[in-house]
This record gives structure tokens, sequence and C-alpha cells, in this order.
RNA sequence: GGGCCGUUAGCUCAGUUGGCUAGAGCACUUGACUUUUAAUCAAGGGGUCCCGGGUUCGACCCCCGGACGGCCUACCA
């Protein structure tokens, strides 16, 4: 898709005018413009008889012969602008029409209102700011094609407002987060997204070379192993807000870069990481949606606290009876098969049992949900639950049927923590990360800890069905020739 | 990875049981118009019907292969 190199109409037509102004003294790429403010700001502060400074594209001419009226669009709002050729003179509007839409334009004038009602500026001077080569989509319908969208996405933020709109409240959620966060005395934090051992988690990671090394270091996962380190360190509240990389498929709610939010507090635990994301929740939502309702009819979400919470057990037998944990593992599996499962043959009860979790139970889970009590097995860097060492104390916050945030008292005994990494990487020494062993080994305080997907939780505040719809520029195939 | 569906003008979309110049709206060009707002009126130009191959007297349409996208599914702490 090379529409930049390609001749039609429209790009020949462009230049040319470009060429025309150029002569009549309109350099095509202007410098900065002292402007009155946004056009929303302008329209905010309207007031008859104000002179005022504008910038923003051409959106729509409305080309009255002697006059003209031509809205400018900026990422705020629409202004309507009115040039008179008797007011700016012959040359002045002969040149404006030569103006296509799409071009940055600023103009200078006053404000009144039209006949009609409209807040107007009256255009005494205006200047070319930019020079725009291709035409914008469509005006009225917008930009559907989602290709399109997604692979040119100013296209997108051009012509479909409520898509800018998500955005600037993305912007904002992370903004609120941080705000959230430091408040109550947590830091930010960086640590590698390079990494010699991909820890944390266990997906596949992206491989690159270090040619100065000459080795192999993998795209982070997780951050999880180095806030711990922090811990170590002394740092007793730590948060790190950015980009984890994992080498998976790609769908609906898959990307693989994505914002992950982690946080660690010392002598803390999963209750005050509960605290912790209801309250940061509540508070992005009513800050920057301003609601804690999302959506209407079966699938309208209720934040309203407090949260159901359930144990892993107890919405297990909810779901498949209350004797479910007593059956044999063939009962078990005849009766998942009976609720359209389809267990693997090699799998234990744990794994059927965790399979009519992720398959039947979490997605049904519309309002928030923390789930707790896990099975020890499937969360190797959790604390075992005091009064049961088989389950972890942990909790996994489930909203419209997402997994959105885990939570975990810390696993902080290194030698525990030795013993699951080598079960988990099958006895293979190499593959554990030994420097994070070590620093266990120095003492890490007991410590909660959680991690948020900060697109899911963008996903479910603002309704968006599909991840890449919060993702600025979501992952795509290249085009092949 | 598997299945189903889609791709027609710059954009948004019609359409053809396989037929002669492939349509509309917006956009563009020319003309008219000093209060319009998806301005209006008149005239006009614009197409590799995603790409490659096949069948056919004839393919945008049917068949095979491919690209990209969407949905479902699989994988994914």
């Amino acid at each position: 898709m090379s529409e930049a190199e390609t001749n039609n109409e429209y790009r020949e037509q462009r230049l040319a005018n470009l060429a025309a102004l150029e002569e009549m003294g309109y350099p095509p790429y202007g410098a900065a413009f002292e402007r009155t403010g946004s056009l929303a700001e302008l329209r905010e502060s309207f007031e008859e008889e104000r002179p005022v400074s504008a910038a923003a594209r051409l959106s729509t001419v409305r080309d009255m012969g002697k006059s003209i009226f031509a809205d400018l669009r900026d990422g705020s709002d629409r202004f309507q602008v009115y040039v008179q050729k008797k007011a700016i003179g012959e040359d002045a509007f002969k040149a404006f029409k030569l103006l296509d839409l799409g071009d940055q334009v600023g103009v200078e004038g006053e404000l009144f209102v039209t006949r009609t009602g409209e807040p107007t500026i009256k255009v005494s001077k205006w200047t070319l700011l930019s020079k725009a080569i291709l035409p914008p989509p469509e005006k009225f319908h917008g930009l559907k094609d989602v290709e399109m969208r997604y692979r040119q996405r100013y296209l997108d933020l051009v012509g479909n407002p409520e898509v800018r709109e998500l955005f600037n409240k993305r912007s904002a959620l992370i903004r609120e987060i941080r705000h959230y966060l430091a408040e109550r005395g947590f830091i930010e934090v960086e640590t590698p997204m390079l990494q010699s051992q991909a820890g944390g988690a266990a997906a596949k990671p992206f491989v690159t070379h270090y040619g100065a090394l000459g080795s192999d270091v993998y795209m982070r996962i997780a951050p999880e192993l180095y806030l711990k380190r922090l811990l170590v360190g002394g740092f007793d509240k730590v948060f790190e807000l950015n980009r984890n990389f994992r080498n998976e498929g790609l769908d609906r709610t898959h990307n693989p870069e994505f914002t992950m939010l982690e946080i660690y507090e010392a002598f803390s635990d999963v209750n005050g990481m509960r605290e912790l994301i209801q309250g940061m929740i509540i508070h992005v939502a009513e800050t920057v949606f301003g609601t804690l309702s999302v959506g209407e009819g079966d699938t309208a979400l209720d934040l309203t606290p407090p949260w159901r919470e359930a144990t892993y057990h107890e919405l297990i037998r909810e779901k498949m009876g209350d004797d479910w944990f007593d059956l044999s593992l063939e009962e078990a599996r005849t009766k998942a098969e009976a609720s359209g499962l389809d267990p693997d043959p090699a799998w234990d009860t744990l794994m059927v049992t965790h399979e009519v979790y992720e398959k039947t139970i979490e997605p049904a889970l519309q309002q928030p949900t923390f789930v707790t009590r896990l099975p020890a097995q499937l969360v190797p860097l959790a604390k075992a639950c005091p009064d049961d060492p088989s389950l972890v104390d942990v909790f996994e916050l489930v909203i419209r049927g997402q997994e959105v945030a885990p939570a975990y008292t810390e696993m902080n005994d290194p030698i525990e923590q030795r013993r699951r990494f080598m079960e988990q990487a099958g006895d293979d020494a190499t593959k554990i990360d030994q420097d994070f062993v070590t620093a266990l080994e120095h003492g890490m305080p007991p410590a909660g800890g959680m991690g948020v997907g900060i697109d899911r939780l963008m996903m479910i505040l603002s309704g968006a069905e599909a991840i890449r719809d919060v993702i600025l520029f979501p992952q795509l195939k290249q085009k092949s020739e």
C-alpha cells in the first residue's frame, strides 16, 4: 500500500494548488503559529467581537461565490470560519480557494454569531501552515476500513472523533493510576526489558541478540523478579507501568506487546492488594469515565463496592456440584465432557478442574469478582495459605469474564522458591533465575504484589470489544509483495 | 495452526444466474451564487472490480493457488 507514491488525480491537483499558492506568496509548510487556544477553548470562551486566532485542519468548505464558510477541526472540536472577499482582499480570497480539505491553516479575525446562531470567526487574515497532498477520508461516514484504521491510525483519529476521545481517556486512565499510587507513597521504577532470563510468567519470550556481548537476550514477559529485588533492596512500595512482550497468538484480547502495571508493597499481603485495586479501579472509573456502571442490559457492569469474593473451590462446586472434589479422575472427566469440554486424556484432576474454571466459570463472571485460594501448583510465585498448604494466598480479579489483576501474598522463602522453580523448569538449573533466588536469600520482606493488565482494564471501562481498539498501533501482519 | 467470511473509484457502499460503455453518495474538475453548516444548482473527469493461474466465444462474477483483514477455534500463569 504505497498510495503516497500513487499518481492519482487528487495528489496531482493538490500539488498544482501547492505550487500556485507558493507562487502567490503562501509557503506551503509554515512555521509556529500563535493561537488564542484550541477550538474547544474558543467555543468555551466565546465572546462576540473578540479578536482571536486559531489553527487547525480544514474539514469542510461551503463556497458561496464572494464569501466562503469553512469548518476547522482540531483534536478538541470543530469551529466555523467565514471568509469574505471584501474583508480579506481579492488576492487572499483567490488563494484561499486553492486550499484543499485536510490542509492545516491559521486564521485571525473576530468572533461573531451568524444568522443561524453558529459561533464563527470572521477572518481578516489567513496563513497556510501545512499543505495536505493526499485527501482525507470521507467526511460523513468517517474511516470504516478496519485495516486502514489500524495501519494508518492517524486517519482514524482525524476522521473519527470517538476514537480520539477513547485514547484521550486511555491517557487520563494512566495518569490517574500514577496519581493514585503516588498519593499512597508508591514510587515508579524502571526495570530491564532486555533480560537474560525471561522470568516472572510462563509465556514464550521474544529473543533478540545483543551484539556487543555476543549473547542472546530476551524481551521481558514480566518485570516481577526485578521488582522483588527492589523489595530486598529496601524500596517498600514500588510499581512499574510499562510494556511486556509475549511471543504468543494474536486475538481479540491479546497483543504481543501490552501494558502491564505491577505493584509490590512490603509488609502487606493479598488483602492489602485487594483494597488497593478496588480503590484504584473505582478511582479511575469515577475520574476518567465519570461513572461506576458500564454498558446496559445483560452485560451491564456495576463497579459499586464491595465486590464479590469467592474461593476457587466454591466457584467450582457452584458450577459442577458439591461432590466435585470427591470424584475420581474418570468421573470428573466424564462430568466435564458433559459440560461440553474436551479434557486431554493426559490431564490429572487438577488440570481438568482448571479447564472447567477457565472455559466455563471465568468467562461467566461478569461483575467484579475476587477469586481466591487457588491450587498451589498453578501459582509458583505465591505463598501458601496458612491453613492449607495445597492452596496459595492469592486472588484473581475477574471482570467481564476477563482476568484483570492477579495478586499474591508473595513467596519470600528462598528454599521453597528454588524448589518450585526447579519443579517448573524440569530440574534444569540453567533455566532458573539464580540471581533472583540469591536476592531472596538475602531476605525479602513479606509482601503483597499484583499485576494489572492496563489494556484489558481499558477495554472493560470503555466497553471496547477488542484489545486493538484500545492500543494505538496494534500488531498487524506486514504486507508482502 | 485449523474453519468460515470479506477485499469493487481517494473514502463509504450498491451490483452482475458469466455478456457488450461496472453504478451511487461524498471527494475532485469547470461554471453560478455574500449567512452556509453533510450548503445548493448545472456540467464533467475518475476503475488492475486484492494478486497470480485456470475454465470459457467471453470472467469483476465460476475453479485452483496466494496476500491482507474480520469472526470463530487452538495456543497463551
